[in-house]
DNA sequence: ATAACGTTCGACCAGACTGGTCCACATAAA
DNA sequence: TTTATGTGGACCAGTCTGGTCGAACGTTAT
């Protein structure tokens, strides 16, 4: 698979000949549907915009204000849509920085809009009043996001090797929530404070 | 240096050519000091565990029970040894995960310990009683763990492109009591509730 | 049957780059 | 001058690169 070369190796260090060893076929093929590894490259890059922004970022309610709901939404959303397709996602992660690769102006616009997208998804619209009063609201919000971030991270640590698509995700979710209803108990306010 | 080189590209892909010619140095040079390539790169990895294990590692009170001061350390003594050297760093990231480069068993082992030392110093000898009690500690313990990471991920992803050595953190020192200030409040026991 | 056509393959190309060799040369000590 | 110690970089055989191209394939139309 085209998208496991570039996604490994970046596009400069991605070979065609690795290609199509992959995927099991002639070099002739490669290079009669597309002229060039570059025209290849900026296929696969409209292609993963258009997964992740249809099975991942499309599917997210951006109204939702609180934020260990939303960032909960986030984690799940983006879990089933790395199980349909994992390597999408791993190539994202080169073609979100790479800056040396030249795309045409139009995909790269595209690129900069999803950036701003996710960006959005992440930090706007949040509620952060909901908060313990005695906490500074900016760093909780950041607390809050680096530690559901650091569970997503080693419990991905933790699964290398296996096919996402193949895991049991219940009890991981179970301990999750656990970490959440500590988040919650440190960081919100009580109810009775409410109102 | 050949540092950056095998840092950036591991081992396989690292250029002797290019190193040379970053090092501004004629090829036999390289090859007068070095017998081959491997040979340079086992260097390097020897060199790096001593400079990480006495610059970094040595330094740390493994006594130190309480969480957030041990990590506090961990963070502040990383740093001043990464300002001192960025590329060893950068490089530890690349042997001590490459598990394809083949080295002498002797190294190999260093390499371990290195990872088991590091470890310890991070997960032993915490005195987990000093958090709330209405809480799981270990995942407090994780907790606190993963917004600490975070903290020092942001931070470094802040000030990339710039010389470590030449920046002043006393701002950035500021910023992180702030947030170890919101962690205590919020997950250990108040102070009346000891003894 | 045969011709035409859309596909598919992989041998092949020039050129870039690889780790490593080797020798000319510089400097300085003897 | 002779010897020893460094030092540079042209050069080597070999690998790998993105890309080309003619031959062969399976269908379908004639």
């Amino acid at each position: 698979m085209a998208l496991a070369e570039f996604a490994s190796h970046g596009y400069q260090k991605a070979s065609t000949n690795r290609i199509v060893k992959a995927a099991g076929i002639g070099k002739g093929m490669l290079f009669y549907y597309f002229t060039s590894k570059q025209e290849l490259y900026e296929y696969l890059v409209k292609y993963s915009l258009e997964f992740i922004r249809s099975r991942y970022l499309n599917k997210v309610d951006a109204d939702e204000p609180d934020l260990i709901e939303r960032l909960t939404q986030l984690a799940r959303l983006k879990m089933e849509a790395q199980a349909e397709n994992e390597e999408v996602f791993r190539f994202s992660g080169v073609f979100l920085l790479d800056g040396e690769t030249r795309l045409p102006e139009q995909l790269q616009e595209k690129i900069e809009l999803m950036k701003r997208d996710g960006y959005r998804l992440m930090y706007e619209g949040i509620d952060k009043s909901r908060f313990r009063k005695d906490l500074d609201p900016d760093k909780v919000f950041h607390l809050i996001r680096w530690s559901i971030d650091g569970y997503q991270q080693e419990l991905l640590a933790r699964l290398t090797g296996q096919k996402l698509a193949d895991i049991d995700f219940a009890p991981y979710w179970e301990e999750f929530y656990g970490y959440l209803a500590i988040l919650k108990t440190s960081f919100y306010q009580t109810e009775e404070g409410l109102g």
